[in-house]
DNA sequence: ACTTTTTTTAGAATCATTATAAACTGTAAA
DNA sequence: TTTACAGTTTATAATGATTCTAAAAAAAGT
């Protein structure tokens, strides 16, 4: 019994083949209790020093994006390939335009107050910022 | 008289000496009616193509990096120098502690529902996501 | 001018990510 | 079960943004 027939019926309802790798990438992501963030490289470390099989880079990359295409990640906004600066330094927000890449300033006043009903422990806000992504209608 | 008295007085103020590709780059950046977004290499270009000096692409990442820490720049949330994923892929929100580079879920609900009272023509919202940046006590 | 400290610079180094192209594997039909 | 083919994996090269380095140049103070 294996808790992989699961695992290749997530991956074949996808129609994304059921290989060796993939399973194995699904186990670390998926068989766990909690959620959890992590970067490719991470993701290429635990994969290399907890389980005995070696999967190539290019492979974790490849199923990082089939599975975030198929809804099973979310690559968390914060990111981008560049880095922006913005000549305006009064507190305010953006629109990120997935699909031109730019950026329009959103102030602070557009937005209506925002509450954050969690606390951690021993640290305290620096800063709340919204990213609105927006695409074409 | 020169614009650039004005520059050479705001660099002496914060200890930057005022050299002449530093005043270049307060041209391109400050003497604008608006406020504007760019990568270090939009900067680049538009000191090599609309001026006629050129400035080492070290000096103009220097440059933006000192201004930021001045606060005359401001980088902008959605950049990290890495990619993260999350396994959790329901709609929510992050804390990203600055000190440990560590991010910690924050379930939509524990935000106060937001509003936002500005569009952009032709666009439509994918997604609002809010980053609590998180330091030290 | 002379000295010291800061800044600039070109180029090398680094790091994450993507592209490439050959070898391999899953699958479905013969 | 073999065959054939599209889908995958892989090592490696390529790319692109950013940082590092160490030497040359420029600014500031004496």
């Amino acid at each position: 019994m294996n808790i992989n027939i699961d695992f290749v019926n997530k991956l074949r309802n996808s129609g994304l083949r059921p290989t060796k790798q993939r399973l194995k990438i699904c186990e670390v992501l998926f068989n766990t209790e909690k959620t959890f963030h992590f970067t490719v490289n991470d993701l290429s470390k635990i994969i290399s020093e907890k389980l005995n099989q070696k999967i190539s880079l290019a492979t974790v990359y490849n199923t990082v994006h089939a599975f975030k295409k198929k809804g099973y990640l979310k690559e968390i906004s914060m990111n981008s390939e560049k880095t922006y600066f913005d000549t305006n330094t009064s507190h305010h927000h953006h629109f990120f335009d997935s699909s031109t890449k730019e950026l329009t300033d959103l102030s602070d006043d557009q937005v209506e107050k925002i509450k954050i009903n969690k606390a951690l422990p021993g640290k305290k806000i620096s800063s709340v910022e919204i990213l609105v992504k927006v695409e074409n209608e």
